[in-house]
DNA sequence: AATAAAAAACGAAACGTTTCGTATTTTGGC
DNA sequence: GCCAAAATACGAAACGTTTCGTTTTTTATT
């Protein structure tokens, strides 16, 4: 395989000329033409490891997201691509299955590979990030979720949670259960607190036998579902707090032969388009997507180009509240 | 950040001894604490761009699908990556939004990133493939489609097409439709030949109207499904060739209003979780995803250890049907 | 046409590893 | 305790670029 070397010397130039050229400097003419004859000729192509350990740029970032599996966050993976390719960035895509030891080794991969900088879906990598010698010092954007002194991006669960169970309680709802996440995951506290805060403000009480803690997976949801409509005093609604549960509590629905919104209402998070597709289609609370990924881009690009240390920026996007078919008016 | 060099200075060896201790060649014992001991303290992390550059080797492979946003793609892009981690192998995993320029583009890219092999769900780039300089000579691995002279795992298209229209005909359909793919595409054609077998097998005449070309996506499911249902002479059932497009057509038919299996029987392809849950759930062929991830690894592993040039090996699937409740009996 | 200033080309050093031939140390048999 | 053989350590070169200080060439001015 031709190098530089090879180029220069069929050129009759310096490589260091090679190099100028390669990299948009200004050549004389006739050597431009030679210079292109050789690399055309030779079919050379540039050697970019070689070039990332000498300018310490490899031109690609890193994108590190719970689950390949999860529609949610590979469609804002993709829209994430497109933004970066336009910024003359590549990237790297990974996912950690929701496993904190994955998730710290899928960080260093990254590292590793000595990306420029980082858009995460933070699970407990929090503080890892905080004290890893390296993650401390390289631009990191979080998604999803929040990493303290970093630039973020979220939509505000909270609100959007909140949205969701008044929905419910204007339609005559007041048994209302919540499948909400982990408690360790930020988003999961959010809406679920939007949850509690709706209800409050509607002198709701809290009955802690609604609260389920779904572990954010299709499974958890399946299960947590399934706890609920084994419960004496069955609820009416059930608010699940993000995508895949959503999914997961359907399937139970279907397994135990309940219809929605006949025997359950639903109101489910993120809009992807399966939500229109299944029957009946469901009422969400949807994230803007589109904005998410791009302020996403934008935050990280202008972090990898400046080395300025500006202090983090925080952008909260907010909800929407999507009426579908899954809810029963039974005032 | 610490180099090699710090560490062979604080641990009084030579660099060479250091590079030795880090790829696990012998050492004497109080060489190798005090070379742990510096690495320890100066929180040395090897980089891995100029080892790659020395070596050669960046201990990475690429992974080229159409789409991050079809959950069969994403699905097997996450199996392999279990696979080449355990062999130790991290992936860069790209996709094409099924466009050919973006197709090349991305190969390209994940070349100039010197990855040590390709997994590659082709869709116009196979004679790119084999004219590329640089492509020819890495180890790629084809999946889904057919690479001449590479090693490719697909699963048998045809005569899964075939099981599902020979299901719709012993449930007495006579009237079947196809929402096939793109005719460059290798499944689409393959999986259209195994529709027009069981029909003929059947003694059923083929009725062109009933052909339909779709784009793979779900939009194209979409369309072709409204095709459908405005024909004169609609056909009782349809056969879907892909998994967008089966969400696409069902769309379709609840947007006009249209029953599964009452109105139109459904058969569609690739048995993801969604199949089990929309309403009702899915007669579908599947495809063994977890062995055909499993082989693509293995063939791709092999071939970057060992480069003696074996001739190409393809490995062909089996294909199961799976029935559900979309099929309606008209017999 | 001479000269100063601007533009371009040059060559060597550097990025952080691995590798290889050589030098040194350790081991074990006597 | 000696010596050969085995084990380990060493130092320099190399991987393919970019960069920077210096030299050469071109351009513009008079």
């Amino acid at each position: 395989m031709a190098n530089i070397k090879d180029v220069a010397k069929r050129a009759g130039v310096a490589v260091s000329t090679v190099s100028k050229y390669i990299n948009g400097g200004s050549v004389r003419k006739y050597n431009a033409e030679a210079i292109q004859e050789a690399i055309d000729a030779l079919d050379f192509k540039l050697n970019d490891i070689a070039r990332s350990l000498k300018t310490n740029k490899a031109m690609t970032v890193g994108v590190l997201i719970p689950s390949l599996e999860s529609s949610f966050f590979t469609s804002i993976a993709k829209k994430m691509e497109d933004g970066f390719l336009e910024n003359g960035y590549g990237i790297m895509l990974c996912d950690y299955r929701n496993d904190f030891e994955m998730e710290k080794e899928k960080l260093e991969f990254l590292v590793s590979k000595r990306v420029d900088g980082l858009v995460v879906v933070p699970y407990k990598s929090v503080d890892f990030i905080k004290t890893h010698s390296i993650l401390r010092d390289i631009p990191i954007v979080a998604i999803d979720r929040h990493i303290q002194e970093r630039d973020t991006v979220i939509s505000d669960s909270t609100s959007g949670a909140f949205k969701a169970v008044e929905h419910l309680i204007i339609n005559g709802h007041k048994k209302i259960s919540i499948i909400g996440g982990p408690s360790d995951i930020q988003t999961a506290n959010l809406r679920l607190e939007g949850y509690k805060k709706a209800l409050k403000a509607n002198g709701i009480g809290i009955n802690e036998e609604y609260i389920k803690y779904g572990n954010y997976t299709l499974s958890g949801g399946y299960t947590q579902m399934s706890n609920i409509l084994r419960l004496k005093d069955r609820p009416t609604a059930v608010f699940v707090s993000n995508y895949e549960m959503t999914l997961g509590a359907m399937i139970a629905m279907s397994d135990q032969g309940q219809i929605i919104p006949k025997d359950m209402s639903f109101v489910g998070f993120d809009d992807m388009d399966m939500m229109k597709i299944v029957s009946p289609p469901l009422t969400v609370v949807s994230q803007p997507l589109d904005e998410l990924s791009k302020k996403a881009v934008d935050l990280l690009v202008n972090r990898m180009r400046s080395d300025e240390n500006k202090k983090a920026t925080v952008i909260m996007l907010d909800t929407e509240l999507i009426v579908r078919d899954s809810v029963k008016n039974i005032n």
